[in-house]
DNA sequence: TTAACATACTTTCATTATGAAAGTAAATGT
DNA sequence: ACATTTACTTTCATAATGAAAGTATGTTAA
């Protein structure tokens, strides 16, 4: 029996079946965080994913439909990967797993003022999220217009 | 190289090596919501997992420190299996993914209204899960004062 | 125009993890 | 005492991953 086969009904299960690998929530953090969107820039990440595996991931992501595959406009040699609205409902899952690493990872790296925004305005960055992110940017890239504006929203 | 080795120093890396296989976040989800503390009732669960990886799975996590086990008083036979404080921080990550199963599994079976009660009163439930675990209890078996209470909050 | 290079894969094979089934040991029930 | 329950361990086939090399197509620069 294949590890993603049917086991239940259980939702948790089927998301599990869906981005419960090792590597799957790893390609999509590098799109929300880093702003990644190539086979390339995937392979160069730290975990160094096997070029073989990455594929795999990339057409399992695709036809779940959590990420889309376009040809790059200006080098035909590139495909664009990049989330569907059923991809971008993955970030709560993203960021609840930088708070739990963050909390209990003594060599983490991750800023304590992102958690802490996190956990005070979570739906109004969330949404800001979604936004960056349909515009071609990433949490990095706009870090500071994501956080700043969710403060804001708090004091309008 | 293992899969739980030290890939990079990112917090959702971290997790992932934590819990990101197949199977942990399923024992955890029996406890959280189903209320199972022993070998016997996690393996009865809908997911078939094998005797074998269970075994594997709880020496991992109470290595980890997101599980303790501790022989039950009533029967010496039995091994009690029960979340620490930082296995009670992954109940964020569960609820998460069962509301993203929710929405895109189309043959899901859990309840709008729990996941409705979640997104309107998300820091009130965990809250209230955590004590109500803490007490021996599981979502399912207090799935009502759970619920209402975190409604009353609202009322207040 | 063409040779070098870049990009996205595919293929192969060793290693590791999982799936399925049977077996063991200690505690309990009768 | 003997059967049963509970929590594992062991064995072996299958599947997934890790590492490395190879291929195909598009781009760049001489």
């Amino acid at each position: 029996m294949k590890r993603t086969d049917k086991k239940s009904n259980c939702a948790i299960n089927f998301s599990l079946e869906a981005v419960g690998d090792p590597w799957s929530l790893l390609i999509i953090r590098d799109i929300v965080y880093f702003g990644k969107n190539t086979y390339g820039e995937f392979l160069a990440s730290d975990e160094r994913i096997g070029t073989n595996v990455l594929a795999q991931r990339l057409i399992a992501l695709e036809e779940k439909k959590i990420i889309t595959k376009v040809t790059s406009k200006f080098d035909r040699r590139k495909e664009i990967y990049q989330l569907t609205n059923k991809g971008l409902d993955l970030v709560p899952i993203l960021l609840d797993l930088a708070e739990w690493g963050t909390k209990h990872d003594p060599k983490t790296e991750a800023s304590l003022e992102w958690i802490k925004a996190v956990r005070a305005n979570r739906a109004t960055i969330i949404s800001r999220i979604r936004n960056v992110l349909k515009n071609g940017g990433s949490v990095l890239k706009n870090y500071n217009s994501i956080v700043l504006k969710a403060k804001n929203t708090n004091f309008r």
